[in-house]
DNA sequence: ACTCTGCCTCAAGACGGT
DNA sequence: TTAATTGAGGCAGAGT
DNA sequence: ACCGTCC
């Protein structure tokens, strides 16, 4: 949940601190982003859904094709498998009126990723490790909850709800190894760098920015500034114009107009709710700035509590106050690098995409490599075998880095700079349904 | 009256048409 | 040894 | 701004 209310806070008590920018004010940057919650952003597009014409239904099952084609993605890598598994006709259509629809997140990455890089923008995706075990306590009771989602899933497909059927695979949504792998996977033939952090990927993202190895980290998570990023970004996925421009926070900003230093800062944060603790009851964003600014610290804030609000017992904010200012992360990062896109699986997607649409897929996956900044490099991408993804859970692992699999050799192809050049516009390529 | 918290629900891509 | 979201907006109800 | 398609 991140921090509760603190974009409203924000907005209310620092409203300074965050400037709308557009997204050319980024090119040539690097922007760290936190991989597994755009996956779950992309997941959102499985589902199983009403049958509602044969168009749909191709176009689903040619994505898959194609992605199974690549070697990609399986109908059991499906977000919904579970609740697929009990309908009879895998994996296309059901008796029932209902299909599933699966490999979204490797559409969702593929393109959201192709559009930073035409914008100019490197991206460097960062993947979440192991969670601190305080979060644990709170994911046990979301997975309860989504079983609770399930067990509705289940009953409206036997109804034959297909409403119903729609909402709630929606809700039982659920990322997998094969999910991870996939983009790794993806992300790596495309030439872009990723991260495997030992602990949370927001907090890895904000080491980086602090390091210097980032000018930014992308985010909808506002707890990316309680970790410390000096430079946040919301909205950096909506880039086309129409909607709403990049919104970025500068910590030492935020800092100033709030009054306070990082540590209150940190101490707001948990006092305001954060995923890790419990909150006091009948404080939020609002009363713990104004303790805060009173008081300076949770401490002295518990000190002078009204009598009305209790403390939750064994209550952990030192701990958590340590979460956040030592966060488990790597910081032996070694330099990214953008790479081409590994010229055998651009065949390969072509060559699966001309089978359905001879035509304008020519550009698809244009070489991606060598923006502002970066000299040629050879392609070092690894296509790994399936089920051969990065084995360590605790080591951070970039791009080049692997264990076996295939190797391809140096990209012959001139790397491409892409986006708009000199002024003049040129039409993005098309590529949906590689 | 006004403010604030807490709990609920929902939606989550991208693009081109009107 | 497998999975682990989130924010926003609406509304009720308690507190000031 | 909403709605339908993924050609």
């Amino acid at each position: 949940m991140g921090i509760k209310g603190l974009t409203k806070l924000l907005a209310e008590h620092a409203p300074r601190a965050a400037v709308q920018r557009r997204v050319e004010d980024y090119r040539g940057r690097v922007i760290a982003i936190d991989a597994s919650l755009s996956i779950y952003q992309f997941l959102f597009g499985d589902a199983i859904l009403p049958l509602r014409g044969m168009v749909l239904l191709h176009a689903c099952c040619r994505w898959a094709i194609d992605c199974a084609w690549a070697g990609w993605f399986t109908w059991e890598h499906c977000a919904c498998h579970d609740a697929c598994q009990k309908l009879e006709h895998m994996p296309t259509q059901f008796s029932s009126g209902l299909f599933c629809v699966g490999g979204s997140h490797l559409q969702g990455m593929l393109n959201r990723t192709v559009r930073l890089l035409e914008a100019g923008i490197k991206p460097v995706f960062v993947f979440d490790g192991e969670p601190p075990d305080l979060k644990k306590k709170e994911l046990a009771k979301r997975s309860l909850k989504r079983d609770d989602a399930s067990k509705d899933l289940h009953s409206a497909i036997e109804v034959g709800d297909e409403d119903s059927v729609e909402k709630f695979s929606k809700r039982t949504v659920k990322i997998t190894k094969e999910h991870n792998d996939g983009c790794k996977r993806l992300l790596r033939l495309m030439g872009v760098p990723i991260v495997e952090a030992p602990g949370e990927a927001e907090a890895q993202c904000a080491s980086l920015c602090k390091n210097h190895k980032a000018h930014a980290v992308a985010s909808e998570d506002m707890d990316t500034l309680t970790f410390g990023a000096p430079r946040f970004l919301r909205h950096v996925t909506d880039l086309s114009f129409k909607k709403s421009p990049v919104t970025e926070f500068e910590l030492p900003k935020v800092l100033e107009e709030l009054g306070l230093t990082m540590g209150q800062f940190i101490d707001l944060c948990i006092l305001s709710g954060c995923d890790y603790c419990e909150n006091i009851k009948g404080i939020g964003g609002q009363r713990a700035l104004k303790l805060i600014r009173q008081h300076g610290c949770i401490e002295e804030v518990v000190q002078n509590l009204h009598k009305r609000y209790t403390v939750p017992e064994d209550w952990p904010y030192q701990e958590v106050r340590t979460l956040f200012k030592q966060p488990n992360v790597c910081t032996e990062i070694p330099d990214f690098q953008w790479t081409s896109a590994d010229k055998e699986a651009v065949e390969k997607i072509k060559a699966a995409s001309d089978k359905y649409s001879p035509a304008g897929r020519a550009k698809l996956l244009t070489p991606v490599a060598n923006l502002s900044g970066s000299t040629e490099k050879e392609s070092k991408c690894v296509l790994g075998a399936s089920g051969q993804g990065l084995r360590s859970r605790t080591a951070i692992q970039v791009c080049s880095s692997s264990s076996s699999g295939f190797r391809y050799g140096s990209s012959s192809s001139k790397p491409l700079v892409l986006g708009r050049q000199s002024g003049v516009h040129v039409k993005p390529p098309t590529f949906s349904f590689i």
